[in-house]
DNA sequence: GAAAAGGTAGACCGATCTGTCTACTATTGT
DNA sequence: ACAATAGTAGACAGATCGGTCTACCTTTTC
């Protein structure tokens, strides 16, 4: 792994656990090795460095949910896979994903306003919603399914913030719930 | 209002807005007019004056939101009164919250790491999720209204995140919708 | 009318922040 | 072989951070 995927990724853990603004550029120095002439050779600048950790995790994430709910074909099984794959996050069963601590880019989003990252971070959001509705389209007319997406994110970033804020580690379980009874009954 | 309310006051503003890490004592003190040494006087630290401002956000929401919901007195009226108030909150119609920037608790939250102001977001939310396990427990079994109440929070939370980061601004009608579906039909 | 409490302005301290720079070394592509 | 690229260690600059302090003023309360 180059020096560059290196920062990202630590960069990322650090600043997925404490906060963009609470962890110091020296911090990622430390806990990687690298020097900072290095760091400031590939980035150039923490906010540039913060983009690139943000597209990483947005590569990730999005490989991880988008792989599992590739696999189904059914309205009911895409939508199956994709609150068992948020419960498993929760519980820390993915390994591919870092400990579950929330959602980042709705951390990330929290501390800047008016910004770049605020851009970057609803984009993330927008190609969840984007393609839970490119999904559902193939089972029902595009009115239907774009609404009923809405629903399904929506239960998504509700079960996120349960499991997180309200420590509910069953969060993913009460949405697939509700998710489920959205669809019709065939 | 005294100087340490409008200490409060204008803290909370800019920390909802900015985040708690961005805004140094010295911009609190020069949006205010007050002295450094009577905000020390009021508040040990910028820590204790978060947790001021954390007890103030948090004693202002829930004064509002249960207000609205104790003037219901049906099982559908209180969903209704809760979401409908959401609908507002995001449309910015709520003059005694401030303009809607997503849930400070979860801002807040998501800048610290096993810290004390964790307990204390975690405990607004569990505040608002015992109120409507209270309310619901008016017109079901214990454990039927536990069970809604907790699908409930987990909408709350989702029309939340969706009105901020998703940028939707009918996500509490969205909400409101799957909610109503919950309870049984009487 | 004296004491206590609350207030102002702002200098100051030590720490930390992002970012620059010097000087040097190792690797790699053509 | 040589130039470009990627790397190291770490001093340094300038700004900002939270927090302390001196010196002085105003209001309230007993």
């Amino acid at each position: 792994m180059s020096k560059r995927d290196e920062l990202i990724q630590k960069a990322f853990e650090l600043f997925y656990c404490h906060g963009v603004h609470s962890v110091g550029i020296n911090q990622i120095l430390v806990h990687t090795g690298v020097a900072k002439k290095t760091l400031y050779h590939h980035f150039s600048s923490k906010e540039a460095l913060l983009e690139a950790v943000i597209a990483y995790r947005d590569a990730r994430f999005q490989a991880w949910l988008f792989g599992i709910m590739d696999a189904e074909h059914t309205s009911r099984g895409v939508i199956e896979a994709m609150f068992d794959g948020l419960d498993q996050w929760f519980n820390d069963q993915v390994s591919t994903l870092m400990p579950f601590q929330g959602c980042f880019f709705v951390k990330v989003n929290g501390e800047f306003v008016q910004h770049r990252v605020n851009q970057l971070c609803h984009a993330h959001k927008q190609a969840i919603l984007d393609y839970v509705t490119r999904r559902l389209s193939a089972f029902y007319p595009a009115e239907q399914a774009s609404t009923l997406a809405h629903q399904i994110v929506l239960l998504k970033e509700g079960a996120i913030a349960q499991a997180y804020l309200g420590q509910d580690k069953h969060a993913a379980q009460v949405a697939k719930t509700m998710a489920l009874a959205l669809l019709p009954a065939a």
